[in-house]
DNA sequence: GCCAACGTTGGC
DNA sequence: GCCAACGTTGGC
C-alpha cells in the first residue's frame, strides 16, 4: 500500500464536484507530465491512499482523502480533438498517456499549505520541496500517519 | 500579476 | 548531445 498527494484545481474538480460523481469516482484526466504519468502507469495499485489537494486557487492544500480506485489505463482526453488536453502524437493502439481513477472518501477541513510546512515530521514532503511542481508526489507512511493523526483527526 | 523553478523543444 | 529559448506551474 503506497500513499499519494494529487492536486486538482478546484475550479476543474474539487472534492466536492468528486463526491457529487456516480461511486465518488473521477477519471485523472489530463496530466501531461511524464513523472506523474509514471506514477500512475508504474508505482499506484488500487487501494492507495490519496490525499486530495486544491491547487492554483485561494485557499491552496488538502481538501479531502481519497483512494486509487482502478489500474491504470489510457487517458480517453489524449485522442478527443476537441479536448485541451489533446496529443497529436498519441494514437489508441500507441497511447502515450495513462491514468487511474480516483474515489473521493470524504471531504477534510482544508489544511493550507502554510500548516503543512509548519510541520517539522513533514519538511520532506515531496510536494513541500523548493520549485516542485508536480502535480502527483509520493507521501510516505509516517507522513502520511502524521497528517491523518494530527491534521485530520476529527 | 509576479516570478522562481523546472520541463520541453528544437537548432546546431 | 548541448543548451538557449520558451512555456507552464503554482504559491504568494
Amino acid at each position: 500500500m503506497n500513499y499519494w498527494l494529487m492536486k486538482s484545481e478546484p475550479g476543474e474538480c474539487s472534492i466536492d464536484d468528486a463526491l457529487a460523481m456516480p461511486a465518488a469516482t473521477v477519471a485523472w484526466t489530463g496530466v501531461r507530465n511524464y513523472q506523474a504519468r509514471n506514477f500512475m502507469r508504474d508505482a499506484m495499485s488500487v487501494g492507495d491512499g490519496v490525499l486530495f489537494y486544491h491547487s492554483s486557487c485561494a485557499e491552496p492544500g488538502i481538501a479531502g482523502l481519497a483512494e486509487v480506485a482502478s489500474p491504470p489505463y489510457p487517458d480517453p482526453t489524449q485522442f478527443d480533438a476537441a479536448s485541451k488536453y489533446y496529443d497529436a502524437s498519441a494514437k489508441p493502439e500507441s497511447p502515450r498517456w495513462m491514468l487511474v481513477d480516483v474515489r473521493a472518501i470524504r471531504r477534510t477541513r482544508l489544511v493550507p499549505i502554510a500548516e503543512l510546512r509548519a510541520q517539522p515530521e513533514l519538511s520532506e514532503m515531496a510536494v513541500l520541496k523548493r520549485g516542485n511542481r508536480l502535480s502527483i508526489t509520493p507521501v510516505t507512511a509516517a507522513q502520511w500517519a502524521v497528517i491523518a493523526a494530527r491534521l485530520l483527526a476529527p
